[in-house]
DNA sequence: AGCGCTCAGTGACTAAGTCACAGTCCCCGG
DNA sequence: CCGGGGACTGTGACTTAGTCACTGAGCGCT
């Protein structure tokens, strides 16, 4: 299993001071791990699920920013820690999640004592800014149609996906009502079938035909 | 002065080893320094001046993501070092600039051995990480015209500003009609005066008043 | 003076976001 | 089993933003 993702690679030796050094904690799904201005405890990895990192502007709208999967450190703790300031977003679990918490010391520890963790969490934050931009650049001059589509397409193969449009609006950083309408839209073009917190795809055209 | 920024927390012995391993290149202002796509040789530190970094989407149109100022590390250039990967935006130079490029090896070693090093390169980081944040959410859910307004509040103080619809266009993510019409209204409404390539303030309601 | 840029202005239209409601489905308690 | 309340969805009317296609104005150059 890759459940190791990104640490993987790492020599024994660290792995294993990773798991001695740091509290193992479940959260069941929908827990909040923090919201927007709390101070960071500690530098968290996602051992196994995944975290949904959101933030809410002052319209009271919601954006999602990305995801941490398995394997992956949570850069915004690292943020946090190293300037002092509180975050800026929240983070909500989306599946049963194990977190391993580092605590400051050992993450500084192994900063300076192992390149391959260094590597780690650098690449780690380049993604994530890569992650950023390439937000900005979607929400800032993409169509809405376009996105909504391609986020669909992404979430296809389920053939149906339990989710409400204002779950979607906040996947996408738009009103409800836009993607209630879209949404209806490709119904009437018989792309899919909605019902009360389902969209179901309808076999019309499928990848392979 | 504060010309040495974030380095100036740096022991003596640290700084001295920037200064003497890295290569020192003065830029003219409006210069390209990297595209998007391109690979990366090595870590420059911004000296003196300050640089924009912009991408450019599908649609042809561009964004102002950050600047980084003088004091500032390149975040892209160690996303780009780490993965290896090309660079998602393009940098341009807004004034005379004077970078220190770091060579990959160096900064590495830097990174290894001194913990102040890493404090501000991993606080850079974040900082870089937060701006994309709020920016995200400035483009999701903020009205235009608020913006635009400000942007000019926050360029007030020199009085007139000399910039074409166009820029200004790009710094705020929009279209260059858009820009234009909310100019327009401002005019209408006495708050400035707009030339070509110049929008004047009118003393109307200053600050103080 | 005339030419050819780059910049700015505008009308008409489409897309997206806002507001205010009206249905509808579903759960849960009585 | 029925009724009420909450969450979810649908919709019309309107505002704001973005697009398209031009026109016209300013400015440097020869």
């Amino acid at each position: 299993m890759s459940e190791q993702g990104v640490w993987q690679g790492l020599p024994e030796a660290i792995q294993a001071r990773i798991r001695d050094g740091s509290q193992v904690v479940d959260i069941a799904a929908g827990e909040v791990l923090f919201r927007a201005g709390d101070g960071c405890r500690g530098l968290p990895l996602v051992v196994t699920g995944t975290v949904r990192v959101q933030m809410t502007g002052a319209s009271g709208h919601s954006i999602v920013l990305y995801r941490v999967e398995a394997g992956d450190v949570c850069t915004l703790s690292i943020g946090c820690l190293m300037t002092g300031a509180g975050y800026r977003a929240e983070a909500v679990t989306e599946s049963p999640v194990t977190v391993q918490l580092l605590p400051v010391v050992l993450f500084e520890q192994l900063m300076a004592q192992s390149p391959e963790f260094r590597q780690v969490v650098m690449a780690a934050y380049g993604r994530r800014l890569d992650d950023l931009m390439l937000l900005v650049e979607e929400v800032a001059f993409r169509r809405m149609d376009e996105r909504l589509a391609e986020w669909l397409a992404g979430h296809r193969p389920r053939g149906e996906i339990r989710i409400t449009h204002q779950q979607l609006a906040v996947e996408l950083g738009t009103a409800r009502e836009v993607v209630s309408r879209l949404l209806k839209e490709l119904e009437h073009q018989g792309k899919l079938q909605l019902g009360r917190g389902v969209i179901r795809f309808l076999a019309s055209s499928t990848s392979s035909a």
